[in-house]
DNA sequence: CCTGCTATGTTCGTCACCGCACGGCTTGCC
DNA sequence: GGCAAGCCGTGCGGTGACGAACATAGCAGG
């Protein structure tokens, strides 16, 4: 089946009321978001706002010595650009397609000057911004204390929670540089999982055959992002929370 | 000599111009902010935000085995509480005085109601909001990459920025707590610096003595938050960036 | 079928940090 | 002066992750 595109497939755009999302309704452009692209890069320009639907992008910084750590991970639960109408215009991070598919994009003067009517729109983007700062300070805990292997289960789910499916397409190598560790310490974490009934996978495609159990070996850190997400965008206007939830 | 108070010791309330600060100044109320108080509790509710001026507060996650992790530093650049104008009303962190001293504190419904004209206080608040937001996704990254070292480095020089003088009153469990590290790794960190002569320290009071070196001992992190805040901050009516800065 | 490439699996030595235990030192208080 | 408490130094063994090197396995194209 081909799935036809709709911009009610990004959360936030579903969650407008009608008259605001009547008013981007025109300006939406619906976007491929190929594997590997960058949205953005580290300190540079930002002519639009992304508001992914199929796809996952990740918000990572790379280190002078070309090691990397990703920050946050946004999909069809958020949107991409906050620095445009937080007033920084940029950010010292990057955001890269993590996971293929589409989304719809605005541009940078639109979306500041819908912002700036201070009504609906104004408050769901800051409510995501507040859900996205409980990612990075649980990001910065659990690299504080938690191992490989708990790291990996939290990505994995983070990850389907924002993706149709229980499958994502993604090599080992690329999960490691996600996670800022080696490829061999995710080799080993995934062999475990694996063994243990929780994912199957096979160069480069993940499938999550036991997501209850997956949930038990993770660290406390993805339930309190996925809380804090919850609580902060379900009580909206046209639509719902995060699917594909425990 | 008995340093007079003055709202203007805070850099985000020095910045606003001269009307928005007329308004708020009648409803600011000077409070001591003595070590070890805790201004939020994870998840309780947020009476009042905190302008701290000659104080700093750490936001930190306690994890349920009880092990800590600093979020973010907030110093007299700064505000506490932005989960009021972000909409979430709380969040899933707290907020511990780590060096003692005074700050401001305004009623959350003002501060809402002065959020809410769209003015320069807005502005101002969301720009400081995406500067502190970097220092989490840095945080994020320092953790993952760098050692307890040039961790404490990074954390001294942060302090450092946030008081007057070139001592703080801290002791090296304390540090460990925020660091989210043994205190041994403190402990063993403090005494190389001590011996290479970048800081002296007895008992729960350090000196930097050194400032230069300790900058070049500090990982890149140090100066990525402090770019960042000086770009997002700096720009701004009545008053300046950062004090003690290289 | 062979070749080359990419993804995954495995091993080995090293190191930073952990958890624990204990010992010494300063400080303040009786 | 003597004592207790808090702070700091140090020395174990254990371990999780690192860096590097190398071995296999699926896959694509000629």
């Amino acid at each position: 089946m081909p799935t036809p595109h709709s911009p009610n497939q990004n959360h936030l755009l579903a969650a407008l009321p009608a008259a605001e999302f009547e008013r981007l309704l025109p300006q939406l452009e619906l976007v491929p978001m190929p594997l590997g692209e960058a949205l953005y890069e580290s300190g540079g320009r930002l002519n639009h706002v992304y508001f992914p639907t199929t796809s996952i992008v990740s918000l990572l910084y790379v280190m002078e010595d070309g090691a990397s750590a990703e920050i946050a991970v946004v999909g069809n639960e958020g949107v991409l650009g906050i620095a445009l109408f937080m007033g920084g215009e940029t950010t010292p991070s990057r955001a890269v397609v993590q996971s293929a598919g589409f989304g719809y994009r605005l541009k940078a003067s639109a979306l500041k000057l819908e912002f700036s009517r201070g009504g609906a729109v104004m408050h769901l983007l800051l409510r995501y911004t507040q859900a996205l700062i409980t990612q990075m300070a649980q990001t910065a805990v659990c690299n504080r204390h938690h191992s490989v292997e708990q790291q990996l289960c939290r990505w994995l789910l983070l990850s389907l929670d924002r993706l149709p499916g229980n499958e994502l397409s993604m090599t080992q190598e690329l999960m490691a540089n996600m996670l800022g560790v080696r490829r061999e310490g995710v080799t080993e974490a995934a062999g475990k999982l694996q063994r243990d009934g929780l994912i199957r996978y096979t160069r480069g495609r993940i499938t999550v055959l036991d997501r209850a159990n997956l949930e038990k070996s993770v660290c406390e850190c993805y339930a309190v992002v996925k809380k804090e997400f919850d609580r902060l965008l379900s009580d909206t206007p046209r639509a719902g929370r995060l699917s594909n939830g425990a």
